[in-house]
Formats: structure tokens, sequence, C-alpha cells
DNA sequence: AGCGGGATTTTCT
DNA sequence: GAAAATCCCGCTT
């Protein structure tokens, strides 16, 4: 697996990553998704947790790309980011949505509430249907039981380029990016 | 269809 | 002590 391409800046990262896959190993089962929304974030900008500098929270953030940053938030919610940039430069992309490609019944058991599109599109929801907690903070995206497989890059005119969503500051840097039509992602525009 | 509040913990001021 | 890269439910138009 070449990981090359994460050593490059958020902003080119996250686009990359749309239609890439992640493969989570649970239960003896497997589940494949595809991602279609991302969110790129990195220590320039004021909405990323890197911008006030390194703390414990945010040390797999400055660490090598490839890995998993994990935080909480809200007091509920988990969401998971894929590490990028180079060593250090406190860079990362944001999984904002996916599209189950199979394993289905693996993600409707962690959400037995949800239905259809609900199961995956936004950030904790994701992060739910795939169990990733806290546990999973630092873990290396080349290893089981999570593992990010990169796809060819997507048709530029399939993308949709756009602010970002449920932050208070820079609020108009346009890192948001997510699949033209595809009906898992959070919020069209 | 749209708005508003509650849940609930980690982190930093 | 308050805010936070959110989600879900219930009430109002």
């Amino acid at each position: 697996m070449n990981f090359d391409i994460l050593n490059c800046s958020a902003a080119e990262v996250a686009p990359r990553l749309l239609g890439c896959h992640l493969v989570r190993e649970l239960d003896g089962q497997t589940a494949t998704v595809k991602i279609v929304e991302t969110e790129a974030y990195d220590q320039t900008d004021a909405a990323s947790h890197s911008h006030k500098g390194r703390t414990p929270r945010t040390d797999i953030m400055f660490g090598s790309a490839g890995y998993l940053y994990v935080y909480f938030t809200y007091g509920m919610h988990y969401c998971c980011n894929v590490v990028v940039g180079e060593q250090g430069e406190g860079a990362a992309v944001l999984i904002r949505a996916v599209e189950p490609l199979d394993g289905l019944e693996l993600l409707k058991q962690r959400r037995p509430l949800q239905t259809g599109v609900q199961l995956t599109n936004g950030p904790a929801k994701l992060c739910q249907a795939l169990d990733i907690t806290k546990q999973m903070n630092g873990h290396d995206l080349t290893e089981a039981p999570l593992q990010l497989v990169l796809q060819p890059p997507v048709d530029q005119a399939d993308i949709v380029q756009t602010t970002r969503i449920g932050i208070s500051q820079a609020k108009n840097v346009p890192w948001r990016f997510y699949l033209r039509d595809n009906p898992f992602v959070s919020k069209s525009t």
C-alpha cells in the first residue's frame, strides 16, 4: 500500500480520500465502507484542535501520517480523522460521512435504531457504526482491525468543495469536500 | 420542514 | 467554568 499521498497538505489529501475505502474487522466479520465526505484541518487553521499547539489530546495529530486521530466531543460522541502531512505538522482530515459497501449487518448491530443513510451520514454516526472509540486513537491504518485502502482519485467533476460544518472559527475556509449527488453526504448545499 | 434543547466528558482558559 | 469538528427527540409552524 502506497501512503505517500498522505504526506501532502490536509487541503490536498482531503479530496484525494474521497472514494477510498475503510475496512473494519469486528467480531470475526468484515465491513467495507467508502469515504464520501471529508474536511481538512491544519495548525494554521483556527478551527483545528492543533491550532494552539501540541497538547496531550492532539499528540497523535502531530505524529506520522497514516494514523487515526479519534477525539471525544459534546460529551457523547467520537469523531475520527486520518493524520496527514509531515511529522510535527499537526494536520488531519476529518471523515464526515461514509457509504456502506459490504458488511451492512455489522454496522446495523451498532446502530439498531437507525436505517438507510442514517447509519453513517455523519462523523459521530460512522464512528458508532464502525465501533471507533478512544481505544482506536493512534491506530495504524495499515493494520487490522481497521485499514485505509486507497482507490484511484475520483474525477474532479464529481467533487464538490465548500465550507465546513459545525465549527465557529474560520467558517469561510472552503475545506470541506464531498462526492456530488451521493446520498450519504451529511448535508448537501 | 424547521427550530430548540438535552445529553455528558475532555480540554483548555 | 465554559465551550466543543454532534446527534436525536419533541414541539411548533
